[in-house]
Parts: structure tokens; sequence; C-alpha cells
DNA sequence: CAGTATCCTTTATGATACTG
DNA sequence: CAGTATCATAAAGGATACTG
């Protein structure tokens, strides 16, 4: 097979990519590098994630082998995700991202600024 | 100020990550990290990514000031598009990610496989 | 608790045509 | 060459209600 080249529209790379170069991904995948949690308290965690977005992203993520459901048949039922060993490798990378970003806010907000004032 | 959460949704980090954590962003720094590169050129760099989409993604990330452009008065007029320092140091994380989408896009394949033939 | 289903609104993207 | 403007469509997301 052909290396792989995200800047090929049809290499698989660039599904990939695009799954994964997701805000939500980030941060769930951040808290689950540190532990296993349940459903609800992820939404407890990530501010702003509803329900639906929440139920998706996670099927997504299981689907591609990046995160594990267990059920625990209690009643009612409890349901722990955690990260797979392929989604830990994933979420050393978002990890970075994350703390890029809080450690560069301040700038680019007043890059922000300054574009925006120089413009009339 | 209060340290930066990106796990709280009024936080300026969060936006951030929100603009970052893109698919066309990953490429088009992946790209501007190597070389100044024309509007044109990074069209054609990039597969699948329209001028609409490229002309809203570059005009971000000049706000954000991650990247810069300058105008050359040829006639037709030159753009060429360049990554700043800030850019580049989020463009170092960046590359991680895509390498790491280009490594493992055949583990996701064989897991999504796994997982479809899994449920009926 | 951990979801699914539905409806409805808001965003994003695509195609096409046009300009300095 | 490097865009912008407009229109049309598709996809994403929020609110609400319901289920094992």
């Amino acid at each position: 097979m052909s290396a792989p080249n995200a800047y090929a529209a049809a290499c698989p790379s660039r599904l990939v990519l695009d799954r994964v170069a997701d805000k939500w991904t980030v941060l769930l995948l951040g808290v689950l590098a540190r532990r296993t949690t349940r459903f609800n308290q992820l939404r407890r965690d990530i501010e702003g994630l509803s329900q639906k977005v929440l139920s998706q992203t996670l099927k997504n993520l299981e689907r591609d082998g990046l995160v594990s459901r267990k059920v625990i048949p209690t009643v009612p039922v409890t349901v722990e995700y955690s990260i797979t060993p392929l989604g830990a490798t994933l979420a050393s990378k978002m990890e970075g991202l994350l703390r890029w970003a809080e450690a560069h806010s301040g700038e680019i907000a007043k890059a922000q600024a300054r574009y925006d004032a120089a413009d009339a």
C-alpha cells in the first residue's frame, strides 16, 4: 500500500484526522486518560457538552477503538468509559494541544484585538 | 486572573481549542510550517479544501496571530502566507497529531470493522 | 443512570459568478 | 492571482420528551 498522506482527500488518514481534530474529542480523551469515568460524570466534567453530542462522540471513539465501554448490570445500569492503549497514544498528543491552548489563549486574544483594531 | 481551563465553557482557552482543533487548520499549519506559500498553492496542496473555506480559515489564523499575510504588488497581485513564531509553536503540536493519524489509520480501520461486525 | 428519538434552529459548506 | 458575494443545501447542534 502507499504511504498514508493526510493531504490527499481520499486517504484513510484524512478521515482519521477529521474525526480526531475535534474539540470534544480532545477534552474527552483528556479526562479519560486520567481515569475511567461514567457517562453522566463526563457530562459534568466537560461544560457545554450536551448529552446528545457526548453520546455520539463516545460511540465514535468506541468504534475507532480509542475508548472502551463497560456495562455494569446494577439497577439502574452503570456504564464506565476507559481509554484504550491506542487511545492513550493519541491522548498524549491531545494533551499537548490542550496545554498549548491554555498557555497561549492570552496571546491569541491580544492578536485578535490588534487585528480588529487595525481594520477600521 | 484564574488559571485557564479548557474544561470550563467560558474560558478563553476553550475558544482557542475550538478554533485550533480543526482538520483544515492542522493541514494548513503543516504546510506553512515548512514554507511560505501562496493562496492558490495552498489550495492545490490540500486536496478537498475549497476556496471559500481556505479563505475563511486563513483569515482566522491571521487574526489569531498564527499566520501572517504579505501582499506583493505585482500584476496580478501575489499574496504570501507564512507561519508566525507563535504559529510555529502550535504547528509542532499539530504535526504530532497529523503523524499520529497517518500512523494509526490502519489500526482504526480495523477497529471500525470489528465494531461494525459485532453489532448485527 | 444511561441513553434514544424527534423536532427544529443554527452553522457550515458547496457551487457559481464576479472583481481589483 | 487572490479573493468576495450570493444563493442553495446539507450537516451539526440544542431542547425536549421518553425508555430499559
